[in-house]
DNA sequence: ACATATCTGTCTGATAGCGAACATAAAAAA
DNA sequence: TTTTTTATGTTCGCTATCAGACAGATATGT
């Protein structure tokens, strides 16, 4: 494994400690549907993802669910199990698409954060940072319509891949965005007809990244600040 | 100062530890309406609830806020400053009820927690448990209507205070729940008519515990949970 | 007691979204 | 190719909530 890596926090962290690291990683490929985690289980794995996009989600018992994070490569997943995570958490953690990750057993990780201040301080910040982000989700959840939120999570995956493709079905995105998937495809629908997205069965793609700000709500600004300075 | 405080966070620090640390402590009040912090702002002090409610509110450019987190005497206000801080937080955090606290300035804790393991840990624990509730928060938000959001409000808010009775009036109610006034009062006449809450002006009063919780969204026991083990 | 401010109740029309059903279209599998 | 599966488009009635207005009720301060 090279000195370099697509994980930013990888790349965060000082050659000599980076290094050390990588040395136990190990390369995977994640399909869309892999699940890394399930609520109240503790992770056996770690993951730095360097391409693809991952979502924590939360499921009711009737069976409805929300997305409350979407992952990159920005971090490590889960940056609270690394950390502490003791107590159980409500969520469940899904690839979305096709993801390539670095993985690393989680009470190895745990040590090696242990070993190296470095290391744990980037992985409190990962944790921070998402804290924030989610911060701004919770409120834009109650706030805004979904045309405004798929406008808002189709630019924040655009971020955080680099691709104007998006490889997701309506059905899915229902399920992030907690709608229903009728309510997707009106909100998909409006927004083609004004030329922002185009799209065919699974797969969206972004035409008018201006446009599609306009259509999205402010929090996709603020959590796009809150990513530029993912370790400030 | 004495040896026990009403704080969790504070009592469940190792007696020597907590001696140090309350000497360096102010006793204050906090009327409602009284603002800890401001969005993007880095807070003077930091703050040990020993009475009272304060919520976290994120309030959109057209005025409208959401509260997503409800803090009494569990923690430290604000934990994620007391940990980092060098980014800002989209985050304003208002007293709602009246508040007893000690209060410290925010560098001086700063200090502390580098001085003290035990407390760093525990204001680690208390930002990490706080996380773990937004995240289920963020998802009622979507998914839950304002009936079930109102009980699971005001459960919780009895939890957290010891107390049946709340102050607030429905307009306050509505920028926490995120709602409308209106909403608000048609959610908790609901509530009335069933006989789980009863409410003068600016007061609610719980009166059928059970009952509540049956009208109140799975949330409540996910939350109350998180609360239970808050320190573990 | 009075005047004032604030809170609650209710009404209106408008809209977003739910929940379910079904038809069509497009990809994948046989 | 044909068949099967899956995704999208559209309809329906229904409910929750919004957004704004206004009347009446209840505290609060003078």
């Amino acid at each position: 494994m090279g000195q370099y890596t697509d994980n930013l926090l990888l790349e965060s962290l000082p050659p000599p400690h980076r290094t050390a690291l990588c040395a136990r990683l190990e390369e995977t490929a994640l399909p869309p549907g892999a699940v890394l985690y399930e609520a109240e289980q503790i992770p056996r794995y770690a993951w730095f993802v360097t391409s693809g996009l991952v979502s924590t989600m939360v499921a009711m018992s009737d069976g409805r669910t929300a997305e409350i994070s979407l992952s990159g490569s920005e971090g490590v997943i889960p940056a609270y199990h690394v950390l502490d995570g003791h107590a159980g958490t409500p969520t469940r953690c899904v690839v979305q698409t096709a993801t390539s990750a670095y993985r690393i057993p989680l009470g190895e990780l745990r040590r090696e954060v242990q070993r190296s201040e470095a290391l744990r301080a980037l992985v409190q910040r990962c944790f921070e940072r998402r804290t924030m982000i989610l911060t701004q989700i919770a409120a834009c959840n109650r706030l805004h319509d979904a045309e405004q939120r798929l406008a808002r999570w189709l630019l924040t995956a655009q971020d955080l891949t680099g691709d104007s493709s998006i490889g997701l079905s309506q059905g899915f995105l229902a399920d992030i965005l907690g709608s229903r998937r009728t309510t997707v495809t009106i909100a998909a629908g409006a927004l083609r007809r004004r030329a922002f997205i185009d799209y065919r069965r699974s797969h969206i793609r972004i035409i008018d990244r201006d446009g599609l700000k306009s259509a999205a709500c402010e929090c996709y600004e603020t959590v796009r600040g809150l990513f530029q300075n993912f370790y400030k």
